[in-house]
This record gives C-alpha cells, sequence and structure tokens, in this order.
DNA sequence: TTCATTAGATGATAAATATCATATTTTTTT
DNA sequence: AAAAAAATATGATATTTATCATCTAATGAA
C-alpha cells in the first residue's frame, strides 16, 4: 500500500492542504480499486459515503434522462477528486462515474475526511472553493446548452476536450471517445453530431482520420463557438 | 434600522445559524435598499463583495448568452441570499439579479461575512450545503436543457413556477413573468414558447385568460414533463 | 379618454435537428 | 485470417424549432 504522500491527487486536489500526519492516516485508511474501461466508479443514486481519488485513468459524469439518453456533463481525469458533493449533502450521488480507460482509483471513507473537513480550515475551503467553480461552470455550461445551436455546442466540446486532454504529435485529441459519447457531450443524435463533424472536416476547421480528430489550429475552431 | 432578530432571511437562510450577538453584528453593518421592478441587484461581471438579504420580492437570475440573448437560469425569492458563491471564490459574480417586483434587500459584506464563516461552523455548512444543492440542481436542469424538447422543458418551467410560487384562488400562478420571459427560462424563442401555451391550452392541460396561466391540476401537467 | 407603445397571438416559411434506412469501415471474436 | 459485431458515415425524410410578418389585445402616457 503507497503512503499517499507522491500521489498526484495530493499534488492538485484539495487534499494538497494536508500535513504529513494526515497524509499518512488517510494512507492507512484507504482503499485502492483498478477500474477497468467502461465500469462503473459508482452509478446515480448509490450511497458512496466517501470520496474517491483518481490517481489514473479518466472517466466520464454521466446522467440518464428521463427518456433514456445519457447525458455526459463532463470528464474528470487524474488528479481530481470524485464525490465531494454528495458526500457534503449527505445525499446519494446524483451522477455516475464511468471509467474512459483503465483507471487506478482510491475511496477514502466519508468520516475520516469530514475529520480533515472540521479540523483543517484550509483543506474544508479548498473542497468548498472547488464546488463553487464547480456550480460556475454548471451554469455556463446550462446557459450554452439552452441557447446555442448543436453546431456551436460541437465547437465547443471540442475545444474542452482539447484544453483538457492536449492532442499527440499528430494533433489528433488525446482522449478516445466515440461519436455517441461526443453527441452526448453535445446533447445532439450521434448521427447529427457525426454529420457535423464530417462538415468540419469538409470546411477544413478539424480533420477527420479514421475515429481520430485532428485539431490543426484551435483558433479556427474557436471561432465556431460563437 | 432593524434588527434583523425577526426577519424573514434569518429564519429561512444560512442565516439561521448565527446566534443572538452575530445577528446584532449583522444589523449594525448592513444596508437597506429598495430595488424598484426591473432594476438590477447587481450584474454579471460586478464585483459584488458581500451578499444580500431578500426581504421581499422576487428577482430572476440571468446570463447573457454570446448571441446576445437572455437566459433566466432560476428565481430567487424572499428569505434567499444572493451572491454566496461569487463572494467564496473571491470572484466578480457570473449572474445578474434582476427584480421581478419591487423588493426589499439588505447588503452584508463580504467582510463581516467571511467572519461569521470562519467562526460559526454551523453557518459554513449551511452556506456549504446550500452551494452543494445549486450544483445538484444546476447538473439536473443542465441535462434537462440538453436532452428534453421545448415542449417538455416549458412543462417543467410551469411546474417550477407553480411548486416555488403557488397560485392565486383561481388557481392562476402566483408569480408575474412576461411570455419572453417564461421563453428565457424554457431556452426558446418567444413565439414558440407562446404558440406551445397556446397548444396546451387547446389541449386543456393548461388555462390561459390574459396574460395569467392557469393551472387546473398539477398532475396532468407533469405528465408533459416526460 | 385617446393615442402610442408594448405584449401577446397566429400564420407562413425557413432552418435546424432527429429519425430511419442502409452502406461502409473498423474492431472484436472465433 | 475470416466472420461477426459494432461503430462510423451518409442519404432521405419527418419533426421540431426559429424567424419573419402581421394582427389583436393589453398597458401606459398625455
Amino acid at each position: 500500500m503507497s503512503k499517499c504522500e507522491q500521489c498526484i491527487v495530493r499534488e492538485f486536489s484539495s487534499l494538497k492542504a494536508l500535513n504529513k500526519e494526515e497524509i499518512l492516516r488517510i494512507a492507512d485508511c484507504k482503499s485502492s480499486y483498478t477500474i477497468k474501461k467502461g465500469e462503473p466508479i459508482f452509478s446515480e443514486g448509490e450511497n458512496v459515503n466517501g470520496i474517491f481519488c483518481i490517481k489514473d485513468g479518466v472517466c466520464k459524469m454521466t446522467k440518464l434522462s428521463a427518456n433514456g439518453n445519457e447525458q455526459i456533463l463532463k470528464l474528470i481525469t487524474k488528479g481530481e477528486l470524485l464525490g465531494q458533493r454528495s458526500m457534503i449533502s449527505d445525499e446519494p450521488v446524483n451522477l455516475s462515474a464511468v471509467a474512459l480507460e483503465d483507471m487506478e482509483v482510491c475511496f477514502i471513507p466519508k468520516n475520516e475526511v469530514m475529520r480533515f473537513f472540521n479540523q483543517n480550515n484550509q483543506f474544508s475551503m479548498n473542497v468548498l472553493k472547488n464546488i463553487c467553480g464547480d456550480l460556475k461552470e454548471a451554469d455556463d455550461h446550462l446557459v450554452a446548452m439552452a441557447q446555442k445551436p448543436v453546431k456551436q455546442r460541437l465547437a465547443e466540446t471540442l475545444i474542452y476536450l482539447f484544453d483538457s486532454f492536449g492532442t499527440n504529435p499528430d494533433k489528433s485529441l488525446n482522449i478516445k471517445l466515440s461519436r455517441e459519447e461526443i453527441a452526448s457531450m453535445v446533447g445532439t443524435a450521434t448521427e447529427s453530431c457525426i454529420r457535423l463533424l464530417s462538415d468540419f472536416n469538409k470546411q477544413g476547421v478539424i480533420q477527420l482520420s479514421g475515429k481520430k480528430i485532428i485539431i490543426p489550429d484551435r483558433d479556427k475552431l474557436s471561432k465556431l463557438t460563437q
């Protein structure tokens, strides 16, 4: 069992506020899991009772809409925490987390996290600011969904992927998503998404090569978001 | 200047965690304002540096989309607080608040609120839980916007208004909104909104009488949301 | 009250998006 | 490697939604 001291999650998340002693305590009580691509870390409605540290890999945060469609709200990647909101609200999680690639995660039980939360002011402030950031993002996202047409939303989604995951040497997006998954980020039908990608390709804003999406010029694509 | 002790905001908001002494302190440092219908309490991008208590009246929380349309994200009514997220993130507000009717509000400067925040654990926990609730709501709302057609979203909006503001004796919604405002809650064109309201009327799910919207049977309307 | 202005309503039409069908390509399984 | 399955692509069409035009009703100012 690792000591958590060198963990990337400690480096990048709210946990950076914890001191050595507190980190050791976590190392003691955490449990580690490997999640295979396609498997859930948790599912909408579950009682999670703790938070997950994403040590490696990427997952999608999804919610089933009433008509059975899955909406992807965001992607979470290594270094981040999952389940903070639900832990604080003391409610079941409202989103599912599903691995997009094989993942390494750790679980820290609620009572431990809440101990730090109550005794370490910097930690609780970090968590709070994180959630505030999520709320702002959610509001922005909501307005885009309500007001922007599919073409603009698709462009925004591609920019989001570019900014969050960067590109490979060939400038293809460094995140593996099916067209169906991109569509459910955008909030549109898979065929519409494919068609628009194809249009972007013809316009020269992106290049499609197999299922790879190449973004030669971020600015050019970015213009399509407004 | 009132003493805040009997204030409805104290009764219903996070402020209920404050003790008598703390409330007196607020009474001392607060400033009271009357906001006329149509006027903003604050606007997107402003540095607010404190929170507002809504003593009376209702306001809309809006955000301008890139194409110049206003989206109404939610309505805030008496007893609630405004500006918590922005104060905690130490950022300009990301939404505008505009009075839908004449309002009574009080402003509490940031340094005072933060003092309570740091010294009164129950208060900070209340604020945190509030923001967590907002985040959950925003996620749900986002999925509805992305996945549901306009007709369903309109029905949801009417249900939201019914549940939040109730009805007059004639079962008309007890909140005054123009068709344009309803449309910008739903995220659609004003004409489309009017047309659908007219359809609902013909279907007998609602009744239109002047600009009043009468909801004789919540359940019947509720069925249109799925 | 009367006029002017704004809000609401509705038709006609255009544009955006979804759906269904089917072909092609890619991936997985055998 | 071959066969099967799944994902991607694209055409045809239907449905949804927006836009523009025009009319009517409601509201506010003189």
